[in-house]
DNA sequence: AATGAATGAGCGTTCATTCAT
DNA sequence: GATGAATGAACGCTCATTCAT
């Protein structure tokens, strides 16, 4: 399998072949991602990702190994990639809560930006039989303990609450940012998702109870 | 497509033919979430739903129309009965928290006991290309509208904030819940579900911040 | 996989049953092979096979793990009981002689009752990469073993030299029958094979040499 | 189609081009014989014949029609000159039986030296469709026809019998060959072929039989 | 001449669905 | 009602061949 992701050679035909093959290689991962996120993995056919990135059923086999491989693929490059920025995102803040408020913000942006890539994370992070099990244990698990860092230094700060079983805080945060995705989603994306993030950070912090009420 | 919950007749034999074809009817759809929650809708055979029930391939379509039917009874029965008992729990409390308790409490309960069910509910509420649209609207709508009189009457009773925006407020109670499930199904479901309920409570009324420290 | 072979059942529906069974599995064997002889293992298509035996592409299926099998089914089913027969040959006549002749005289006799068999068989003895190698071993092996026996037998009765390799002797004997059956296939199969028999096992006793001049 | 092996210009330049073209079409050649060998023709790929002989795909074309042309050129180039050879050892010796010992003795030297041609001769004169009929009924005659002279040759010596069905022997002496060099084939190769030319003279010549006892 | 990316026809195989028994 | 053998449409994938560079 070539790297097709390698900086490699400097002349100019050499550039002008690299960019050929990745266009290409990106043409078809982009191609099928948008066909996955309409279909499904299953009800997509490997005729309708080559007819939509334009190119021959076989020229798909030149890229991929067959057809879970674009799945893999995409784990393992784009939506890693996608990952990889919150990480950069949380760096850029001091305080746990401006960490928090920017990996959640840059987490709908994110999603928003492309909504295609939204659609199959989310399906293939809750489909029973799994084909790209070890990927996302590895985002999730990259994501989750993104959360852990900020709580635990929020914890330091003296602005989060020190009674808190953190496995289940983590999954609070991460679940509810994924549902206000899913209803996007599905709504038909016709509101700006990025908005949601201060409202929800809120939520996190304070919860809906009153503050006079602590008493539950 | 013939209605088998209908009560028809009331003589024995009538009695007995009609549970028979229930058992016959029950034992199918059991089977077929089972098979279902293990490889995925798409990824499951009819011979393979008819083995796990132990009738003929054949028979399966004197019960139901066609593979997807399958789906289709098993929201529109088995999962709509789930959800059902929600409210009656929600009706059994006063207070808007105890209802919120209650509501969780069943939601964790009701999917711990029947973990094929939550895995069939879960992959197909995340599916790209839903098959059973209507019935997961229908029941997302009807969970959610118990959060919002829920909160509602919390904001009444003066437990819970007003500045609130109730639809973020629903999907990030009912996001949350799904999570830890989602988490306990891929765990292998091998520790007590229920008792996250309380600490999930605690987590929606409170939050994550210190009550000195609010001003986030 | 089912044992098509055993006798089962005596009631005559048991039998009808059987034997419908029996048919369509001889059915789809039969037109393999025909298809087989004809085009060869690998240009062969499943489709046409189907067409042959006239049933549908996916009955194939119901009777034969895979397009090889049908081949591993001929070997280890059709063409075993065929070399099975040769052994009863040998056994009836007393003589090493004589039983060399019933051997080689049935060895053409099948073969010219199934052409078809006979071509699948050289195909596939004489193929690079067998795919049904065991079999063949196996059958050569029998048939080696049978004429080994006869030559030992032979020289006990003082009628065959002794100073002879049995090793190559018997790849002379299968070498020259095999040569012979193989002309007989090339040109068209128009005239008695067994006839044969005799010039071939007086070749095999006397070779070309004159009697008088044995100093070669 | 060019024909590479005319002798065409004679400068310098000439001969060196002539003589890379040869290179690359006996390297194409060779490799594929070699790929021929191992797996058969039709599980063979072009791809793995470039590979094998260090060339591109596309370079095939340039020197063969098609994959079945290379099998075609192997034929009316290679194997032909190995059978051309026959010729001349043959008329290197006198007698009949020095003919046929010589005749014997060459070709198992040829297939011995040559093991990949070999397999592909065996192979494809067993093919059920043949797809260099008629070189292989061409290089056949040429065999036979060998054969036929020496044996006539030696009635006329007087010492090979009159009462022969020379059509009959001719097979005899062919089939007995071949099936030596195929078990050699089978065996790995791991022996001295040409060992095995005199006892298979002595066997064409003496029979099995002993002298004394010559009323079969 | 040489390359190898691209093509798309063609094949083996699966499986939802039907229907004769 | 119950069966399961039979069907054939549909799909993933391969690979001989082409052609722009």
């Amino acid at each position: 399998m070539k790297n097709f992701h390698k900086i490699s050679g400097s002349g100019r035909s050499a550039i002008n072949t690299r960019e050929k093959i990745n266009n290409k290689y990106h043409r078809i991962l982009e191609a099928a991602v948008k066909v996955f996120a309409e279909q499904g993995f299953f009800q997509s056919t490997v005729s309708q990702i080559a007819r939509e990135a334009g190119v021959a059923d076989g020229t798909i086999y030149l890229y991929f190994k067959n057809k879970e491989d674009i799945l893999v693929q995409f784990f393992s490059y784009k939506a890693r990639q996608v990952f990889a920025r919150f990480r950069e995102e949380v760096d850029g803040a001091d305080t746990a809560v401006d960490k928090l408020r920017n990996l959640i913000h840059r987490h709908l942006q994110e999603f928003q930006n492309d909504r295609n890539m939204a659609m199959v994370y989310r399906a293939e992070t809750h489909q029973n039989s799994r084909l790209v099990e070890e990927q996302i244990k590895e985002m999730s698990k990259m994501y989750l303990d993104i959360v852990s860092e900020i709580v635990e230094q929020g914890q330091g700060e003296g602005v989060i609450r020190r009674d808190l079983y953190l496995g289940l805080v983590k999954r609070f945060i991460l679940g509810a940012v994924d549902e206000v995705i899913n209803t996007w989603l599905h709504a038909g994306s016709n509101y700006d998702l990025v908005t949601m993030a201060d409202p929800l950070v809120d939520l996190f912090m304070r919860g809906i109870g009153h503050n006079d009420a602590r008493d539950f």
